[in-house]
DNA sequence: GCGACAG
DNA sequence: ATCTTGTCGC
């Protein structure tokens, strides 16, 4: 799977320092704490590349608990950054922002792709986003990035914790969303807490593997590259 | 020095 | 992320 990718463009020394100054800075900003209330809607995002030079980020705002879709929009806009593990959000963020810009209703809570403080730095993009937009964010990734972690028990529900090995603390919890299918990854961005990100995984899980706000998210970026087309 | 590396 | 056919298992 990920093993053996061939060797990419190095990324440039001195944009990975820059960069992992912003990250550095941006981790004082991000706070662990529950919601201030039960959420009405939730939000979820997604991002997709439908040329090598062009991202389309989408936007989903769905009722809570019903998970009845209430809005979808999109924006679409030229990559600006490449791809570097750890650096995702600097590639993606500002777009998936422009997307929010253009919501009529606002979440209480967003469910981003991608991890949160589940990151060698602690500022994953549900973590940088959450910063950006001042709005709870929490990260549900489908690969690991950093941490250790032992598999969850094959039915859905199982959950296992994923730890930094360096310091030891929780950075997540690993989630089994389905029967016998590779788990997810969770934690919380920026106003949120893992307990929180957790349940509002589990209650988001509807037969997928994705739970409902990525689901969706996912299915939207797919119609919405037909128009960009 | 040797792995690992979100989307 | 993206490029891609057939195929295994519930």
């Amino acid at each position: 799977m990920a093993y053996f990718r061939p060797p990419g463009p190095p990324p440039d020394p001195a944009l990975v320092r820059s960069l992992t100054a912003q990250q550095h800075d941006m981790r004082q900003r991000v706070r662990a704490e529950p919601l201030a209330q039960e959420p009405r809607l939730i939000g979820g995002c997604d991002s997709s590349f439908p040329t090598p030079e062009t991202i389309l980020s989408v936007f989903v705002v769905l009722k809570f608990p019903s998970l009845e879709l209430v809005e979808k929009v999109y924006s679409y806009a030229p990559v600006t950054m490449p791809y570097v593990p750890g650096f995702l959000s600097f590639r993606e963020a500002d777009n998936v922002v422009q997307a929010f810009a253009k919501l009529e209703n606002q979440p209480d809570v967003i469910m981003v792709d991608g991890h949160g403080i589940a990151h060698p730095r602690r500022v994953g993009i549900a973590a940088h986003l959450g910063v950006l937009l001042d709005v709870p964010t929490f990260g549900v990734a489908k690969q690991k990035l950093t941490g250790s972690f032992t598999e969850p028990g094959p039915e859905k529900g199982n959950i296992t914790p994923l730890i930094d090995a360096k310091t030891g603390e929780l950075i997540g919890q690993v989630i089994r969303s389905k029967d016998k299918v590779l788990p997810l990854f969770v934690s919380p961005g920026h106003r949120c807490d893992q307990a929180t990100a957790t349940r509002l995984t589990l209650a988001c899980l509807r037969g997928y593997k994705l739970p409902e706000p990525t689901r969706l998210a996912d299915y939207w970026a797919e119609e919405f590259k037909k128009e960009v087309r």
